[in-house]
DNA sequence: TGGCGCATGTTATACTATTACGTTGAGTTA
DNA sequence: TAACTCAACGTAATAGTATAACATGCGCCA
């Protein structure tokens, strides 16, 4: 199992705007190139598939992008209500969120009903996730050897999966002594 | 991956009561030996581990038996209104299912909000779940790979998991055609 | 008998998500 | 240009899931 530097955290969820430096490298300036990128290939990507990354669409990515943590779709509609003058209904919020979770631009953790970015967006690819208990940080990872099983499963014919939810909840490196 | 044969039917939630026979094999009668068979396990086993398994405790869990179905919290909610004359509101219910989660007597899937008894039900066991988009029916495994991948992990000293959700969802084998 | 602790009852509320319908606006066709 | 279409978005209401906070009952045992 391969698991992927990107992290996100918990902590200051409700708390902080996204512009606090409160906890170490993540600065504002270097999130703020990697986001660019980030938007820059989902614009690629959206062109690619013929679907559409509206002014709306592109704003709530750039939020849970920016978070650095995983986020809730009731703070999503806050943070829109607070920084732009949008008025944003839950469902605009779940609309959003269904097309970029459609496009594999972000993952929901179903344990904990939250949204993060994707690291590696591409459409369709199933990952699994570490969350921390302690310090709420996530961890995406590529769980190879169970998609292994899913294709030994599917190869029999016995099940074949368009969807898998894998999230495991413990204590991350840092958080064990 | 060896899967369990103990199965859920979804189908039924809300519209039939538990004793219908509309889907094949399990019949009332061979179902209510099983769950009564379930039903002293759980009592030894409580009794092993020094907990009670209360009147309450025990009419619950053996809703979720007789469900043959992943049922919601808001469904036991209303069968027990309708069954017993017990007031029973929503703490009631949560209050119960998380024992009956802590002992290991039920499984909870996240990604539907529901509650199936476990297999081979014994405390601290990970498990996955295959859930049929089309019939409903759920099959619980063993995920074995991927524990092995998580003892990985905790062995280098990476993460150390607690508890995981692995919720699968597809078509099941009658479902493919 | 009093106090302790566990299980449960009760009221209210928070949090998450969807239904149903109306509006807008860009692109297309007649 | 007018009408038509369709996806995106706005709006109001409500459904569904879960928890907080506090009260009550009851067995146990010092």
């Amino acid at each position: 199992m391969t698991t992927c530097s990107h992290e996100h955290d918990l902590r200051d969820n409700h708390l902080h705007s996204h512009d606090d430096t409160l906890h170490g490298v993540h600065t504002g300036a270097h999130d703020q190139q990697l986001i660019e990128q980030r938007l820059l290939e989902a614009e690629q990507a959206c062109v690619q598939s013929g679907s559409r990354l509206t002014p709306l669409r592109r704003e709530v990515l750039e939020l849970i992008l920016l978070a650095n943590a995983p986020v809730g779709a009731y703070d999503l509609l806050a943070k829109m209500k607070r920084q732009s003058e949008r008025p944003a209904a839950p469902p605009t919020v779940y609309r959003t969120l269904d097309f970029l979770l459609e496009q594999g631009f972000i993952h929901r953790l179903a344990s904990i009903n939250a949204y993060i970015p994707c690291c590696h967006p591409r459409a369709g690819h199933q990952a699994a996730f570490l969350i921390c208990q302690q310090c709420h940080q996530v961890q995406e990872t590529s769980a190879m050897q169970l998609m292994d099983s899913l294709d030994q499963l599917a190869a029999s014919g016995q099940f074949s999966a368009r969807q898998t939810i894998i999230e495991i909840s413990g204590l991350c490196q840092q958080c064990q002594s």
